[in-house]
DNA sequence: CTTCACTTGTTACACTATTCACAATTGGCG
DNA sequence: CGCCAATTGTGAATAGTGTAACAAGTGAAG
């Protein structure tokens, strides 16, 4: 069950396998095949059984998959039996946004504090939180055990604070500015970047 | 030129090497190299001369490329000369920050008009818009040169929106839906999904 | 005019990812 | 109990992606 040996695009297909199961779960299915799996995501089978493969065994052949502990065994597998707890940097548009997003606190992340850079924001008030001074980042990481940073500032300053964040132990990051950020080995980094989703599906649009 | 055959992860990355031209033309650099555009992606240099070589030579040996024909060339290819309509489905919170959001109109994507499947939200207004009811999607989609669909609506009523917005004549798709959407042949979808990016971090952030 | 440092476009290769195909089981049914 | 349809886990085959390496060409300097 080494990191190292599974490959990314496996990890990141993990979670749409706990979305799929948790679909089938509200409908009453108890047990599932590979077959049933891959319908709702438009997967081969053979995909997800080979994901799967890659920590262990899990079904019974002629039967599947018993739902209730193969969703166990992923949520472990992914460390989503843990909550985490993760800071925001930026208060603009995008951050409040991000503060009043009602989609994180189920799956178990959890806002604990809003930053900002700029000192006119600092001691703002932002949903429930109070806005600090990045100054403040190494106590709340140590003191809140915050690993997560969500990165909602400008691009021109997106990877001095990336920098900042990693500085002061964050590991992973969710990024909403429009770079390519820097990231020292052992550091996750997640962009999030709706424009260039648009980018690239305009190629198969034009012409038509 | 035939999209068929570029490989889509090409496709993708077409958009970051916009990005990194910009960032150099507006430090003044007029020819840059592979190299450079490489550095600032974090990519090789190889990789970047590989995909552009799917279009065409725009480069000169021993020199580079001028900054200025290698980015016209790019945002031709991709179809960013021209400008893009996009509609909204859902304003609800997310929604209404989609609509809020400043990072699309200067990339060419407009969102042109909003609107929701339930009756309440019809009619309200939301930024610039009013809300209109899914039954004046063909309208708009005809008359205003829709082909965008933005889906921001809860995940139970994704799929059916996203049916609807195909049978109206939307080419493509930015799913907020944490679903993995059914489509036909021929439409492009790309789903923007901050909780399935945590989800897949953790696994790297567990155990230490 | 020659040399040299540089950089492209491309071919060959190495690596990664997906799909196929099948032996091994499973559990239900007659 | 024995058969059958279903389904897993996996090794082998195929397909796809990324990297390395180099011939060919460029322009600047002397």
């Amino acid at each position: 069950m080494q990191s190292s040996e599974v490959p990314e695009v496996v990890v990141l297909r993990l979670p749409l396998y706990i979305r799929a199961l948790l679909q089938l779960q509200r409908e009453g299915v108890e047990v599932v095949s590979s077959q049933q799996i891959g319908e709702r995501l438009h997967m081969t089978p053979a995909q997800i059984r080979k994901d799967l493969s890659y920590f262990g065994k899990f079904g019974k052949q002629g039967r599947g998959y018993c739902l209730r502990v193969l969703l166990d065994e992923l949520r472990d597998i992914l460390g989503l039996t843990e909550d985490w707890a993760a800071c925001l940097v930026g208060v603009g548009r995008l951050g409040r946004a991000i503060i009043n997003y009602t989609g994180f606190a189920p799956e178990g992340f959890t806002i604990v504090a809003a930053f900002d850079s700029s000192e006119d924001q600092v001691g703002n008030s932002v949903g429930e939180f109070t806005v600090r001074p990045m100054r403040e980042l190494a106590d709340v990481v140590n003191n809140m055990g915050v690993s997560i940073g969500i990165v909602a500032v400008p691009s021109e300053q997106a990877q001095t604070v990336i920098d900042q964040l990693v500085d002061n132990g964050i590991k992973g990051i969710l990024n909403y500015a429009p770079i390519a950020p820097y990231v020292p080995e052992g550091i996750v980094v997640r962009n999030i970047d709706p424009v260039l989703s648009l980018q690239s599906m305009t190629f198969y649009l034009k012409d038509r």
